[in-house]
RNA sequence: GCUGCUGUAGCUCAGUGGUAGAGCGCACCCUUGGUAAGGGUGAGGCCGAGAGUUCAAUUCUCUCCAGCAGCACCA
């Protein structure tokens, strides 16, 4: 007599199968809907094919589309091999050699046969057809284990020298496992070697739920001097509507996409020759002085003092902080000597000493907290800086505002006892969410926790993560916690904005830091009178400027809220007999403060209409002979097909009213 | 930094082995028009930088730079 597998599920419950059951097994035993909706398995923690027998007692769940992220991971997958089976249906001759999940979809490295050219956009239709009809074959993906010699004599034997170099690398005598798509052996199967999991059959996919979307070269293992191969790329979903929600975040997102809009709007530029850097225009600079005044109100408002630190600092400093070891291939180097300017000769000598610009503010703020004698009754010491920040970013990162190689935080360090980081946590918390409810943003908070590679000890590390969750906690706040991801030097809670078109966005921050302040040897005078180490809070709440107003820029498609808006109001006359009563509008606006300016060209009200509400201005201050006549303005707000008509004090009453910041209104 | 693609007027883009074109914008003229483009005329370009092939290169080749998309990395 055999004994039964015991499999718990997650609600508890032990479920009694036959040796050699699978997970199926179990979802056809709780019920047809189930077992028809289960793709996959996680036993023991470990996603697996929900045809795979259990090795014995297991802890099972069973995923399905809801659980989408493990679902959505399965299904890219899974497509990736139809796209690979595909090709190689098509075009037989074609090596395959690996293909991924990526975050939206998948992608497949292929080398075409020498009778044709690299696959191109061209040819992506026809692939994605013979990709629908491997679905709808509904073939089986059967699961086998191969010895790892069979294996690369199979790849051998059909030319595939990719994988069998990829398998002869594999430690010998190891089995490998291959995936069927079709009955094995069977006319018309399709063999590849991948460790899995997958569905259990191509019809679990949906036809209608993926698109191919482009194609690029790609080096055999990522190294040049490899062959080249041309990985084709796919965007995938659990299901068509899914597929069309992302096609139409895509084609929003270039709409919206702040290069676009802010060279539209004329708020900034870049150019080759200070390539990560903005150029700020006027208009966009206006943006970014409300967004600092704002800011500056919000921070007096909460405890913080304002400083200015050195931009460029010796290289002894950076070394001390750890920066030099651990970020110097981020930084900008400048070397501290007076250049030769002959024609011959190096400009700089060999033995040059070095400073570097700040990659970060903390250093500079543990020496101003360090400056003189610091007693516990001090404490917490909130030091803020709209800090003008340099990192040497790699090249291919650079994107707009979002990524820059010269930003500005809106930073600040908080030097605290032990006993005061969780209040000191819990505050930031309160006055980041009061930020970001300014803005009409949604978060979603997460918690980076310690790194493989990292300064400190692993006490202080379990007492830094549990701090954090204990502010989460009694702030009532949900987090997501993300293991490996935090700082060398200290776990952080992120803050992750959710914009229109729902795409997230990390921007504020808070870590807990125990190493800068022993590296650079602060202190504070506690009550026995004894020299201790304060803790270092590092927070920002915008991130950077640069990225901030990138983010305001795409969540508002432009269309900025008033208070922030560069003009806020224009004034366009109809006929040019009404200029001067225009011009005395726009005095009258401009008196009240609002940003506002006058269109007086030989241009149709039609004309000016569109000009503006294109320019993305809130309010437009139509004026004829009636309105000069009755004293009144006709108000267009942007966005709205409807006018008002008010009389002009009532109008800049209004207009002040729609302009005024979100922290300072009534 | 890696891979692919791109670089022509302020912007968006067409084009050619014999040094260039459109639309929008801009300037000027006509038009004074009531809620998203009135008409005409004109100015404007070292065709990303360097090298090579060629009688001749913006066009072909190579190198570099930058941009774009992805990857890796991040505020």
């Amino acid at each position: 007599m055999t004994e039964l597998l015991k499999i718990s599920l997650p609600d508890g419950s032990v479920r009694e199968m036959e040796p050699g059951a699978t997970p199926y097994d179990v979802a056809a035993a709780i019920g047809p809907g189930l077992a028809k909706a289960a793709l996959a398995a996680r036993v023991d923690g470990e996603v697996r094919d929900i045809g795979r027998p259990f090795d014995g007692d297991a802890q099972l769940a069973l995923i399905t589309a809801k659980d989408e992220e493990d679902a959505l991971e399965l299904v890219r997958h899974d497509f990736a091999h139809v796209l690979a089976e595909a090709v190689q249906a098509l075009w037989p001759g074609t090596q395959i050699t690996f293909g991924p999940a990526t975050d939206d979809g998948f992608y497949y490295d292929v080398m075409a046969p020498e009778s044709r050219e690299p696959f191109g956009l061209e040819d992506l239709p026809v692939i994605e057809e013979k990709m629908r009809e491997i679905i709808k074959a509904d073939k089986p993906l059967v699961r086998e284990v191969w010895s790892r010699d069979d294996l690369i004599a199979k790849w051998q034997a059909e030319g595939e020298t990719f994988k069998a170099e990829w398998a002869k690398e594999l430690p010998e005598g190891e089995d490998l496992t291959v995936y069927w798509s079709g009955e094995p052996g069977s006319e018309g199967a399709w063999l590849d070697m991948c460790r899995g999991p997958h569905l259990a059959s191509t019809g679990k996919l949906d036809p209608q739920a993926f698109k191919l979307m482009r194609t690029a070269g790609a080096y055999w293992r990522g190294d040049q001097k490899n062959a080249q191969l041309t990985r084709i790329y796919g965007t995938a979903w659990l299901n068509k509507k899914q597929l069309k929600a992302h096609l139409h975040r895509l084609e929003e997102a270039q709409l919206r996409d702040h290069r676009k809009l802010g060279r539209e709007m004329d708020l900034f530029h870049l150019q080759e020759e200070a390539h990560g850097s903005v150029f700020w225009h006027p208009k966009g600079y206006r943006i970014w002085r409300e967004l600092e005044a704002y800011m500056r109100r919000k921070m007096d408002g909460s405890g913080y003092r304002e400083i200015k630190t050195p931009q460029v600092m010796d290289a002894r400093q950076w070394e001390q902080s750890g920066h030099w070891g651990k970020y110097r291939e981020n930084m900008f180097v400048i070397p501290d000597e007076v250049p030769n300017t002959e024609d011959e000769g190096d400009i700089v000598s060999k033995d040059a000493e070095w400073m570097a610009l700040k990659p970060m503010n903390c250093p500079a703020h543990v020496l101003v907290f360090k400056q003189g004698i610091t007693s516990y009754r001090d404490l917490p010491i909130r030091l803020g800086e709209m800090g003008c920040c340099h990192r040497n970013e790699p090249h291919g990162a650079l994107h707009g505002l979002m990524r820059v190689r010269q930003f500005t935080q809106d930073d600040a360090h908080i030097f605290c006892t032990e006993e005061q980081v969780v209040e000191e946590v819990q505050a930031f918390i309160t006055l980041a969410d009061s930020v970001y409810r300014d803005f009409g943003f949604d978060y979603k908070i997460k918690l980076a926790l310690r790194p493989e590679q990292r300064f400190g000890s692993d006490a202080d590390w379990d007492k830094a993560e549990q701090e954090l969750r204990d502010a989460l906690t009694a702030n009532g706040l949900e987090w997501e916690e993300l293991p490996g991801e935090g700082a060398f030097y200290a776990p952080k809670l992120e803050w992750h904005l959710t914009d229109a078109i729902g795409r997230t966005w990390q921007v504020g921050t808070i870590q807990s830091d125990r190493v800068l302040p022993d590296r650079l040897d602060a202190t504070y005078i506690g009550e026995d009178g004894e020299k201790h180490r304060p803790v270092m809070l590092h927070r920002a709440i915008f991130g950077s400027y640069e990225r901030f107003i990138g983010i305001l820029i795409e969540h508002f498609a432009g269309r900025l809220p008033v208070w922030l808006a560069p003009t806020q109001a224009v004034v366009a006359p109809i006929v040019s007999d009404v200029d001067g009563y225009a011009s005395n509008v726009l005095a009258k606006l401009e008196a009240a403060g609002i940003r506002a300016s006058s269109d007086l060209r030989n241009e149709k009200i039609n004309y000016k209409i569109r000009e503006h509400s294109l320019a993305k201005v809130p309010h437009l201050l139509i004026v004829g002979k009636r309105e000069e006549e009755e004293g009144t303005v006709a108000i267009r707000t942007l966005g709205e097909k409807d006018q008002k008509v008010l009389p002009l004090d009532e109008a800049i009453a209004m207009l002040t009213d729609a302009a005024s910041a979100p922290d300072l209104k009534a």
